[in-house]
RNA sequence: GGGGGCGUAGCUCAGUUGGUUAGAGCGCCGGCCUGUCACGCCGGAGGUCGCGGGUUCGAGUCCCGUCGCUCCCGCCA
C-alpha cells in the first residue's frame, strides 16, 4: 500500500514500518488497539487496514504527548508523529510483523474517541453473531473480517482481470426489471408512476445476457446482484453476488475453457490448492449413482453402488417394495468402523431426514454371517451379492437405503456418506476437489407434468416425445460438494423454445405474456450461445474457510432477512403508501 | 409452513432437586507501576435472568404463550 502524499493525518502506514526506516521521521494515523500503560512508559498498539505498530511514549522526552496517551482508550482515533527505533534485543516482539521496531512518538493528536466497544476488535474473543451484525462497523475492524474482505476483492480482480484480457465486456443489466414469475419468489418493488404495477428484482441477468448475446455483444459479463425472496440458509442470502457471462458462437467446451482458465487464475491469486485444470467432468447420472449428489463431495471415498439385481428375486419385504414400485436399493460400504447402535439411530434419522423409509445396516462378521436386523431375512445368495458388489470384508460396516423413488434412495444415502465423512472425519485438511457435472436431465417429473431442471432457455437434446429421458447442454462447476456455479448453451431459436415451454405446460400466449420479449429477440437473427453464473459468496466462502456467507459479505442479512445494523426491513410513512398506491394490511 | 438448539453483567459463560443477598473470567472505572506487547498488582462499579402470563409459601430454574438469533426439512426454474 502506497501512503497518501502530503496527508494532513500520516505519510506511513503502520503495518509497513520496518527495520529499514528506523531514525526516519514518520506520522502514521489509525486506532488504539491496545493501551499498557506503566506509569511512566506508554504503549500504544496502533492500528490501521495495514496492520499494528507499537506506539511508545516517554514522559521525560514528549511529555505533553505523554500525557495525552494517559487518556487515550480502545478505537480512540489518532495521528502520531515519531521516529522509528529499533527495538533492543530482548525487547523484540516476534508475533507483530513489525516487531523488530517501534514508533517513539513525538506529537499525538486525537482525531476522535470512542466509547467502550461492545466487543473487542480481536480475533480470540468469541462474540455472538447478532451483536456482531448489530455493530458491523466494529466487528469489519477484526482482522479476520479484514483478510476476508480482502480475499473477496483478490478473488473478483483475478475474475474481472481474466476475462478482460479474454475480449469481455462488463455491461450492467436492470434492478428494476420484470417478474417473471418462474422459479424462485420475487421480490418486488411498486411502481408510482405506473399505480397498480410492480417492478421485480432480478433472480439473475439471465435473460438480459441472452438478449446481448442477441445484440451481437459476443462476450459479456458482469458481477452482479441477484434477489431471491426465499428463505435463508448459511450458504443462502436474499441477495447474493453472481459473476455472469455469457459467449455467443460456443459450445460447451469453448465456456468450459474460459471458466477452467479463469478459475486457475482465481486460485492463484487466492493461493487455494486445487488440481489445474482441465478439471474431470462426471455425468449427471453417474454423480447420483455413485454419491448419491449432483454436487458430490469427492475428497473422501464412500462410493455408493447399486444393489437392485443382487434383490431381483428377495423375499424381504421393504426391498421387494421398493423394487416393485420401480424405485431402487443403493448400498456403501462405510469401511472397518466400531459404530454404536446409538449413532446407527442417527444415521438412520439422517436418511429418514432426507425421505428414507429407514436405514439398513450391517456388519459383516468373520465367518461371513451379519450383525444386522434384517440378515435373517435375506439368503445367502444375497449377502454374498451384496458383499461383492460393495467389495467388503469382516469388520465393514454396510448401509443400504431402499425406496421407491430413485432420487429419494440416492440422495437419502448420500447424504449419509455426508455425514458419515463429517463424523469421522474422512476429507484431509488442505485436499479440495473440484470437477464439472455434465449432462443432467432437462427436465424433472413435478406435481402435473414437467419442470426444468436447470431453466427453460437452456438447449436440450434427445426426443420431446419422452421428456423426462431428454438432457440438456447444461453443466455445473462442483468443489468440494459446494456447487459453485452452473450454465448451459441455451435456446438460440422460436421453435425449439416453444416446444420447451409446451413441455412445462406454458401455451404460447402463456410464453407471450411472459416472455415476449425473449421470444421477441430470438425472432430476430440469434446466434448459438451459452454461458455461466458462479456464486461469488460461495466461492470466498469456501477459499476464506468460513461456515457462512455472511462472513464473506460486508452487511448481509439474519436468517430472517433482517440487517440488525439498519433494522431493514422497516416500516414507512402512511404518505410513501399512499404515493405508491400501496395499502398496509 | 414444519422440527431442533440457544437467550443470565458491556462480552463469553456457570448457576445443583424450585429455596438466603444470582457468580466467574474478560472488559470498564479508580489507585500503583519506566520495556510491556492478551502487561502486572490492589480496589470498585455493573443484573428488567429476552418479554408476557401461569403453577407455587417461594421461579433464573417448572408450565403456556410470544419475540429474537441459529441449524435443518420444505422452498431456492
Amino acid at each position: 500500500m502506497r501512503p497518501p502524499r502530503a496527508n494532513p493525518y500520516r505519510d506511513a502506514w503502520c503495518g509497513e514500518l520496518d527495520a529499514s526506516r528506523v531514525d526516519e521521521e514518520v506520522r502514521v494515523a489509525g486506532w488504539v488497539h491496545r493501551r499498557r500503560d506503566h506509569g511512566g512508559l506508554i504503549f500504544i498498539d496502533l492500528r490501521d487496514r495495514s496492520g499494528v505498530v507499537q506506539l511508545v511514549f516517554h514522559p521525560e522526552t514528549a511529555a505533553e504527548a505523554h500525557a495525552t496517551a494517559q487518556a487515550l482508550r480502545s478505537e480512540h482515533v489518532v495521528s502520531a508523529r515519531g521516529t522509528v527505533v529499533r527495538r533492543e534485543a530482548g525487547n523484540v516482539n516476534p508475533k507483530l510483523a513489525t516487531g523488530e521496531i517501534e514508533l517513539s512518538v513525538d506529537s499525538v493528536e486525537v482525531l476522535a474517541t470512542s466509547e467502550t466497544p461492545p466487543f473487542p476488535v480481536d480475533e480470540e474473543t468469541p462474540v455472538d453473531e447478532l451483536l456482531r451484525l448489530q455493530h458491523r462497523v466494529i466487528d469489519l475492524r477484526r482482522e479476520g473480517m479484514l483478510r476476508t474482505m480482502e480475499l473477496r476483492h483478490t478473488i473478483t480482480r483475478a475474475m474481472r482481470d481474466y476475462l478482460n484480457s479474454r475480449d469481455f465486456l462488463d455491461i450492467e443489466t436492470p434492478i428494476l426489471t420484470r417478474s417473471t414469475p418462474e422459479g424462485a419468489r420475487d421480490f418486488l418493488v411498486p411502481s408510482r408512476l405506473s399505480p397498480g404495477a410492480w417492478y421485480a428484482l432480478p433472480q439473475s441477468p439471465q435473460l438480459f445476457k441472452q438478449m446481448l448475446m442477441m445484440a451481437g455483444y459476443e462476450r459479456y459479463y458482469q458481477i452482479a446482484r441477484c434477489f431471491r425472496d426465499e428463505d435463508l440458509r448459511g450458504f443462502r442470502q436474499p441477495e447474493f453476488t453472481q459473476l455472469d457471462l455469457e459467449m455467443a458462437f460456443v459450445e460447451e467446451e469453448d465456456v468450459i475453457e474460459v471458466i477452467e482458465g479463469m478459475m486457475a487464475r482465481v486460485f492463484e491469486a487466492a493461493g487455494f490448492a486445487v488440481q489445474a485444470p482441465p478439471y474431470p467432468r462426471m455425468r449427471f447420472a453417474e454423480a447420483m449413482l455413485r454419491y448419491g449428489s449432483d454436487k458430490p463431495d469427492l475428497r473422501f471415498g464412500l462410493e455408493m453402488a447399486d444393489l437392485g439385481d443382487v434383490f431381483g428375486a428377495t423375499e424381504f419385504g421393504v426391498f421387494k417394495g421398493a423394487l416393485g414400485g420401480g424405485g431402487v436399493i443403493r448400498g456403501l460400504n462405510a469401511g472397518a468402523r466400531e459404530v454404536p447402535r446409538r449413532e446407527l439411530d442417527e444415521l438412520t434419522e439422517v436418511a429418514k431426514r432426507f425421505g428414507a423409509g429407514g436405514l439398513v445396516w450391517a456388519f459383516v462378521q468373520d465367518d461371513g454371517a451379519w450383525r444386522s436386523p434384517i440378515a435373517k431375512f435375506l439368503s445367502d445368495e444375497e449377502r454374498a451379492g451384496v458383499v461383492h458388489r460393495l467389495d467388503a470384508s469382516p469388520g465393514d460396516l454396510l448401509l443400504i437405503v431402499a425406496d421407491p423413488s430413485e432420487s429419494v434412495a440416492a440422495t437419502s444415502l448420500g447424504e449419509v456418506r455426508l455425514e458419515l465423512s463429517r463424523r469421522f472425519g474422512l476429507v484431509q485438511d488442505g485436499r479440495h476437489e473440484i470437477l464439472w457435472i455434465v449432462d443432467p436431465p432437462m427436465f424433472e417429473p413435478a406435481d402435473r407434468g414437467w419442470t426444468a431442471l436447470h431453466h427453460p432457455f437452456t438447449a436440450p437434446t434427445g426426443d420431446f416425445a419422452d421428456p423426462g429421458a431428454m438432457s440438456s447442454r447444461g453443466y455445473d462447476l462442483v468443489l468440494d460438494g459446494v456447487e459453485i456455479g452452473g450454465g448451459s448453451i441455451r435456446i438460440n431459436t422460436p421453435e425449439v423454445q416453444q416446444r420447451v415451454f409446451d413441455v412445462l405446460g406454458i401455451t404460447a400466449e402463456e410464453a407471450e405474456a411472459r416472455f415476449g420479449f425473449l421470444l421477441d429477440a430470438l425472432r430476430y437473427g440469434a446466434p448459438p450461445h451459452g454461458g455461466l453464473a458462479l456464486g461469488i459468496d460461495r466461492i470466498v466462502a469456501i477459499l476464506a474457510e468460513r461456515d457462512s456467507i455472511r462472513d464473506v459479505i460486508a452487511f448481509p442479512k439474519t436468517a430472517s432477512g433482517s440487517d440488525p445494523l439498519t433494522g431493514a426491513p422497516a416500516p414507512v410513512d402512511a404518505q410513501q403508501l399512499t404515493q405508491l398506491f400501496v395499502r398496509n394490511l
